[in-house]
RNA sequence: GCACCCGUAGUGAAAUGGAUAUCAUGCCUGCCUUCGAAGCAGUUGUUCCAGGUUCGAAUCCUGGCGGGUGCACCA
């Protein structure tokens, strides 16, 4: 049982023995070290119900529980307005750094989803696009939410659904067939795939500026879904590898690994079929066309079309098939959630909406998870624009940032490149998960990329002085040991315990950045420490224990980062 | 017009209904013969407005204001 249940047992123990029947109970960490580890507000809460003032009430419930005080709580007081403020015991934190050690790569886990399977769809880019810094921000919440939800016990699933038909498709390969011209002689993806990009942008801006041009594209689109023309098959062949291709690139240096990739053209007809067997029952012909009208079930939501009145599913009919199939492809799943930019919300719900009413069932099954969208400084980025900043060109700008930096080190070019990578990525990671969610990013260069203060490579850079520490020790022949402990315990240890109730709640809230907030600040008690304390000092009794203290660092940081989906580097 | 999301130091953010609202950045000052200065220590500055609920509100409720997103055949 971990502390905090265990104190939340003993005040609703305490409270029964004084005739007062509680649930749950609330238990804190107050703001300020000096008002002890935990605090509750118990004795506030119901002082009213059993008519006492809140201060006598904390009194008596402060002296029900010293009646058997716990080995691992040194001293109990009553502050405040009522608050009831525990200090834990100077053991309790010796013995937690002990435990961290024990549990290694383990320490931070906990049960909450035991035995469940969870699918977690995130990133989503289309082939024949570029992908953008929306698909970044995505696939850098999605994996995360992964990782937390791995850390939960269940089984976690990581799916990409990607849009291989559709308008969007004619556009690229009508720029192709009209810009036939590139580089023969280069043939690495990247380069590949941004040539299609251009050409996708300079499709959509013919597609709205020149009636002839639509025209075109418009027939290119219905060969494309009927697969009737030759040219155009190669083409579309050709062009949904490459960028399918050039997306494994940016995953892989992402760190991103998908068990399933579901795409649109299978599950159109699947979904078609679906909402034709469903009307008039669930969905309902208007206008030639076959909608839903979700106002009937929600007032909140609103009516949409699922099959056009020529007879083309609608990215909702294929939502359809796309739930529904995932459903299928991985049997007992628990829980199935998609991650996605704010714009799909609305969408999302009438398309669930439909979905419960055929699947009862799978209503309380499907999450959406909803973030703010990520701009430029100059407005809402469009890669139909053909604007030049795209998720793969910041990739690689933040990681061009850090090769210069590292450009005079006395360093390997194998390790630069390592470095570059694994800073470039945890700056942009870290500079997305850092907010909550709901909010908007407004993206800036400079400021996404830096590097100092509350920043990826700040937190990186912290475990690598505690990397240091080790080799020093090493050399020194310090190894971490218990005999010797000094009297004061520091802010470090008073934090490091608390890495998997951060978890835990980022788990249950589905909020990456609960763990970011909580490493910077422990970041920050360490690096206090560190430019306090000389550690690996052979003559000082405390450095065993010291030494312990910076692996229980290390392995806290280097399991919150990996939450993060960024690595740990062990020279930087 | 309706719906959803967001309004917190100059800037970017955090805060489970709790105590003096926290952190970073920026400005200024000091610290590299120590275990890496991508660091540390110090200094300065804030809850959109009006009501309500509560012992207690940045947080919950109502009404405004401002920004974003979406609302019938794009995804």
């Amino acid at each position: 049982m971990n502390i905090k249940t265990q104190i939340q047992n003993i005040i609703l123990e305490a409270l029964k023995n004084l005739g007062i029947e509680a649930s749950a109970i609330t238990l804190e960490h107050p703001a300020d070290l000096n008002n002890g580890d935990y605090s509750t507000n118990v004795a506030m809460a119901y002082a009213k119900q059993s008519s006492k003032n809140p201060r006598a009430l904390a009194d008596e419930i402060k002296s029900e529980i010293e009646k058997n005080l716990p080995k691992e709580i040194s001293k109990i007081e009553v502050a405040g307005a009522g608050f009831i403020n525990f200090y834990l015991s100077h053991d309790f934190f010796v013995d937690s750094i002990k435990d961290i050690l024990n549990k290694g790569e383990n320490w931070g886990k906990n049960d909450l989803s035991n035995g469940k399977k969870i699918m977690v769809e995130y990133t989503d880019p289309n082939p024949f696009k570029p992908f953008h810094i929306g698909h970044l921000m995505t696939n850098a919440i999605g994996e995360s939410i992964s990782r937390i939800v791995e850390f939960s016990g269940a089984k976690t699933v990581r799916a990409n659904y990607q849009g291989d038909v559709g308008l969007h498709v004619a556009k690229a390969i009508w720029g192709m067939m009209k810009n036939p011209e590139r580089d023969q002689e280069n043939e690495q993806v990247s380069y590949l795939a941004s040539y299609i990009g251009n050409c996708y942008a300079k499709g959509s801006d013919a597609y709205d500026n020149d009636e002839n041009s639509k025209k075109e594209i418009d027939a290119i689109n219905k060969k494309v879904y009927d697969k009737s023309d030759e040219e155009i098959n190669k083409i579309y062949a050709w062009g949904r590898e490459v960028t399918l291709l050039a997306f494994e690139e940016i995953y892989s240096l992402l760190g991103t690994k998908f068990n399933h990739y579901f795409f649109e053209s299978i599950m159109a007809p699947i979904g078609e079929k679906i909402v034709r067997a469903n009307t008039p029952n669930v969905f309902e012909e208007s206008d030639g066309a076959i909608v839903f009208k979700a106002d009937k079930y929600n007032p909140k939501l609103h009516t949409r079309v699922f099959i056009t009145s020529s007879g083309l599913p609608l990215y909702e009919t294929k939502e359809i098939g796309l739930t529904m199939t995932k459903f299928e492809t991985e049997s007992d799943l628990d829980l199935s959630i998609v991650t996605t930019a704010i714009e799909q919300g609305e969408y999302m719900k009438v398309v669930q909406q439909a979905i419960s009413l055929m699947h009862p069932e799978l209503e309380k099954k499907m999450k959406h998870i909803t973030h703010g969208m990520m701009r430029l400084a100059s407005g809402k980025m469009s890669s139909r624009k053909g604007n030049v900043v795209t998720g793969e060109s910041l990739l690689r700008d933040s990681m061009d940032v850090v090769h210069e930096k590292v450009a005079e080190r006395d360093l390997s070019s194998d390790e630069k490149e390592n470095i570059a990578q694994t800073v470039g990525v945890a700056a942009l990671k870290y500079s997305i998960l850092r907010s909550s969610l709901g909010s908007d990013i407004v993206y800036d260069f400079e400021k996404s990329i830096s590097f100092d203060g509350d920043s990826g490579p700040y937190l990186q850079y912290t475990a690598v002085r505690a990397n240091g520490i080790h080799k020093k020790a090493d050399g020194d022949g310090i190894t971490a040991a218990y005999t010797d402990i000094p009297t004061d315990i520091t802010v470090l240890e008073k934090n490091l315990y608390r890495f998997p109730e951060v978890v835990a709640y980022a788990y249950e809230q589905l909020e990456p950045h609960h763990i970011a907030t909580y490493l910077t600040e422990l970041a920050s008690a360490f690096n206090s420490f560190y430019g306090n304390t000389v550690i690996a000092n052979k003559n000082d009794p405390y450095a065993p224990y010291r030494v312990a203290l910076v692996s229980a660092f290390h392995t806290t940081m280097q399991n919150g980062l990996y939450l993060l989906g960024i690595k740990t580097p062990e020279k930087m």
